[in-house]
Parts: C-alpha cells; sequence; structure tokens
DNA sequence: GCGAAATTCAAACATTTGTTCCTGATGGCA
DNA sequence: TGCCATCAGGAACAAATGTTTGAATTTCGC
C-alpha cells in the first residue's frame, strides 16, 4: 500500500490518464491505449505497471477481460465521477435510487427526485465517502431481510462480500435487485434472508453480481 | 427518442443489467455477457438492440471498441452514486440502555444514562430534544417487529400512542416490554407485528403502559 | 565494481469481442 | 395472398486486446 506520491511517474502518469479516461469516455482505456498515453511503446510494460498499481492498492484488475480497470482510490487532481455521465450535472448526484426492480414496475420520474441523506459523521468512520451511496426501498419484498417499505440502507460500493455480510446483489436469473446475506459456498452463493423464518435461496457465482454491501439501515417512522 | 418505458422488455433487461454491471464491475460489460444475462443466444440481436437504444438515446456506443458503452440516461431502478454527508448539526440523544424482556423501559436518570448516539439534527425536526431518548434493543424477542437484535431505536417519551404508531410498551400481564404497532380497538388494544406473517395479540387497555413512541430505527452492520 | 532485483522492450500468441452475412420467424398492410 | 419491415438466431470473420516469453537495460545495495 503506498501513496499517490511514492508511485513511480510513470504509474502516476497511467493513473491520471485512466481517471480522465474513465471520466470523459464512461469506460476504461485498453492496455494499448495506456501505453500511447503514457509513452510506452510496449504492452507487456503497461501490463507490468498495471499490476504494480494493483499491488499498489490504486487499481481493481479483472484477469483477461478487456478494459477490466476499476479505479480504486481518488487521485489528487481528479474528479473521480460515478454513475450516470454524459449528460446532466456530473457531480452531485444525490439522490436514492430504488431497489427491488424486477419486472416492468414503471417508476414514475418524481421516484427519482434527487435527495440526500444526512448521517452522522462518525457512521462512516475511515469510510471513503464517494463510495458510500443510499438507497430507498420501495415494497415488502425485503422483508425477509428486515428492512421495510421506506427505509434507507446506506452501502458501500463493492463488488465483493465477505461471508455473513448483508449485500445488494442482482440476480441476473431473476433480474432483480434484492438484499440478503451473502456466503459463498463453493462455486454456489448461498442468499440468506435475515428473518429466521425464512428458507435461503441459492445461486451460481455467474448469476449474481454485487452492487455494494450495507452498512446501515435507517427507518423512519411518523 | 423513446421513454424507458416504450422500450421492448428485452431491451429495458439490457439496460438494467447494464447499470448494475458498470455499477458493480466499474467497466461496461461485452456483447456476450449481456446477452447472456438478458437470454438472448446471439450476439447480433444483443447487437441490434444496442443499435436499438442508441437510436432511442438511451446509450452511447464506440464501435469497434470492446465493452464501448455508456449510459446516457437514468433508468428506474438504477444505482446511482450518491450523496451522504458528514456535516450538519449533530444531536447527542442519551441511550438509556437496553430493553429486554422482562424488564421495564428505565426512566430517564441521569446515572442511567450510558452513553449517548449522534443524531442528524434534522432527523428531530420540532421535537423537544429533552424528550428524546434511545434505546438498544438487545435480543431477537423483537424480530416481530421487524427490529433485530443490536438495533437502537429512537423514541419520544409519551404515555399515549395514536392507531398505526410504534411503541414500546410494558405488558403487565407478561412482565416484559416489547415494540409493536398499536391499535384501540375499544377497550381492547391490538398490538400488530410488523411483519405480516406473524399473528397480532391483544390485551386490555388497563394491562399495558406505553412508555414512548419509536421515531426511528438505527441498525449498523458489522 | 558487481550481482541481484526491478524495469523496459519487442514480438509473438491466445482470447476476447465487435462485426457481418445469411436464414428464418413474425406482424402489419394493401 | 403477397410484400415488406422488424426482430431473432447461428455461424464465421476480423479486429481489438490481454498474456506470455526471452532478452536488454537500468537501478540499487554491498
Amino acid at each position: 500500500m503506498k501513496t499517490f506520491e511514492q508511485l513511480s511517474e510513470r504509474q502516476r502518469k497511467m493513473l491520471r490518464f485512466m481517471s480522465g479516461y474513465v471520466n470523459s469516455q464512461g469506460y476504461p482505456p485498453s492496455i494499448r491505449e495506456i501505453g500511447d498515453a503514457a509513452g510506452i511503446s510496449s504492452t507487456s510494460v503497461v501490463n507490468y505497471n498495471l499490476n504494480k498499481l494493483v499491488q499498489a492498492g490504486f487499481l481493481g484488475r479483472q484477469q483477461r477481460v478487456s478494459r477490466g480497470l476499476r479505479l480504486l482510490k481518488e487521485i489528487p487532481g481528479m474528479i473521480l465521477a460515478q454513475g450516470v455521465s454524459g449528460e446532466g450535472p456530473q457531480f452531485p448526484i444525490p439522490l436514492l435510487g430504488r431497489i427491488v426492480a424486477s419486472e416492468p414496475v414503471p417508476v414514475p420520474e418524481e421516484a427519482l427526485v434527487e435527495d440526500h441523506v444526512d448521517v452522522p459523521a462518525a457512521w462512516l468512520q475511515q469510510e471513503d465517502p464517494s463510495d458510500i451511496f443510499a438507497l430507498k426501498v420501495h415494497g415488502d419484498s425485503m422483508i425477509d431481510a428486515m428492512i421495510q417499505d421506506g427505509d434507507t440502507v446506506l452501502l458501500r460500493r463493492q463488488p465483493y462480500a465477505d461471508d455473513g455480510d448483508m449485500v445488494a446483489v442482482w440476480l441476473l436469473d431473476r433480474d432483480e435487485t434484492t438484499l440478503k446475506h451473502f456466503y459463498a459456498e463453493g462455486k454456489r452463493i448461498r442468499l440468506q434472508p435475515a428473518h429466521p423464518m425464512m428458507d435461503p435461496i441459492y445461486v451460481d457465482a455467474e448469476q449474481l453480481l454485487i452492487q455494494g454491501k450495507v452498512l446501515h439501515v435507517l427507518r423512519a417512522l411518523h
């Protein structure tokens, strides 16, 4: 784990380029594009330095996936853009998305009204605020996760999970997002409802995308 | 330029998948990955529909670039980065103690104040801070109220309740405190668990003491 | 200086992945 | 019915892209 300043000039240059590229293009650059930008003629050298950046904790990398890069830290002098880009304001997109997309359920635009949640700073602790987001839960389909209609959940964006974590997962075969406790059992994933009366569901590891880990649940009653 | 609802179900499914994928992976999916997720066996069909989405203004596409996709509009259910502010005025609320079966809610005495929880002032609105207190829930006996072990509940001290309120009540005959939704039915009181699968319990109005009304439920995971 | 480790380089290789072509199915419409 | 536009499927193709290999060069501690 190095700091940005401890990286080589070449590595910093690569990071700056990747950040700007993702920000402007919406997808990460290829190895050769990085090489061109950083003045590196050999793809292996780019590859070498990318691995160094992964090692330093700045980069996430998916092997054998083209453009399978993801920035993990904020880089000095760069705006880290997430979410929708290309239209409208780039940065303050404070809004609570809907979870439980499942099927049609047309959502009126009002449901996407921008809003934000005030949270005690102490709750975030050492979290990177740019990775924290909130979702408003609609409907009672999360009831087996002890979460009900109107609850707000605070999540940290991350594509992985540890056993026992409550995570927001996208079930590819069911085409819906749900909140469950995560347990890896070999290639099979067990999604355990928080409510002990409910049975777990099992899905193939390939059949789900982890969207984030739930850190807090907030419920306001009236 | 179509609206989200005017797209075909298949196209909506593709969009939802792309949104979730980018959010969790950090880079867009490949054509084949989209096909797998949307149940499309042919890459040309995916390609066809991607072009339709471009035409509809939902998608930006870079020809000949792998994963050269970018979402241009917000779609229902998508998760966006968002604003969680750790700033702003905070209010310290005394944490009185634990609520456990067979023990009454403690009375506010300085000596009993074990700790306090910080809460955004905005949550309290026009409440009188001196009437607000917090309890830490111990055990799973409140699970039928959608509250679990470790949760912190924020309450306003009051001896009455309106229908539908979630209240902390002391059941004289059972000699225990519990959290339930309150409904007055003549001289009989119906205490309705928040979980729809659970049956309500009925008690005589003389047999319970309302200790306070629940305003918020806070749950920190891990 | 010397040697080991780190870094760079060029080139070939293996996959991934976007693109294209052809065929078939379906649904309006005259 | 027959025509035509839309949409779907399968396969082959070509380009983009990540990976590996072997050697050259630089860096750094002793």
